[in-house]
DNA sequence: GTCTATTTGCAATGGCGTTGCAAGTTTCAA
DNA sequence: TTGAAACTTGCAACGCCATTGCAAATAGAC
């Protein structure tokens, strides 16, 4: 599972991909830099772990989530990750509670009719609330 | 007019106010605390810019918009400081030529449905295209 | 004008993310 | 299995951005 992902990006198989795709296949939510570094103890340098992110991003196996504090949030869709691209028009939702991220991958961004004059490429949507476990 | 929002909202009329506010009144898209800077010069202190947002941002003169980068980017919106409290439940828009982000006032976020144990609370939405200018 | 509360500027601090480079791993083919 | 080439990692240093404490300056009320 783990290494067919990374075989299907052409990726070499190292103890850090390992470890932070696992980190995400079994996380349930959005993961932050910080969190990785927590899940992952001492393991890795932080700038492997920099790294390893932003080879996710690039090859589409991990998405950005927008936020309003200065933070970056990574998450994985399992969907997408499977088939090797991928597409991030599914809506977000940060619960106001427990404060996590999680990828809706089943709701998908609405349409909506702009002002004339602007033409729509992508669509973002992040939803705050409850989640289903802090009710 | 800038007098009128600043007193509305219990602050005190300073300079760096003053300026702020009409930079924001006067420009047409979102603001990064790099654009302030740029925009009034070497008048005030970074860290008078930061406090200054922070306070516009507290009192509800400007809001937040959410960004995947790690960046900040404020904006106001004209009918709700008027008002003096703020609603911030439309569609922002992110230009991908010139970079410029807007509020689309009279966009508002569509509901959407979610799954079973969600209870949505707040929702945003950023839509990234191509802008009028730049058609 | 004077007094009090607020705001500002300066300096220092801390956190976060990036970069260069040498050492260590992985991969692939013989 | 072995060895060479390519890639990845860790360390150290750097730079940027935002925040905090404190003293000086300013705004607002009387």
């Amino acid at each position: 599972m783990i290494l067919d992902i990374l075989k299907k990006n052409q990726l070499s198989v190292t103890d850090s991909r390992k470890k932070i795709l696992e980190l995400f296949l079994k996380s349930d939510g959005a993961l932050a830099h910080a969190d990785i570094e927590k899940n992952t103890g001492e393991t890795f340098d932080r700038v492997t772990v920099y790294r390893t992110l932003q080879t996710f991003v690039e090859k589409g196996i991990i998405h950005l989530i927008p936020t309003t504090d200065n933070s970056i949030l990574y998450a994985l869709c399992k969907d997408n990750c499977e088939a090797g691209h991928h597409h991030d028009d599914h809506v977000h939702f940060i619960c106001n509670s427990c404060g996590k991220t999680i990828c809706l991958d089943e709701v998908t961004v609405p349409k909506v009719k702009l002002p004339k004059g602007f033409t729509p490429e992508q669509a973002q949507m992040v939803v705050k609330g409850i989640c289903g476990d802090c009710v």
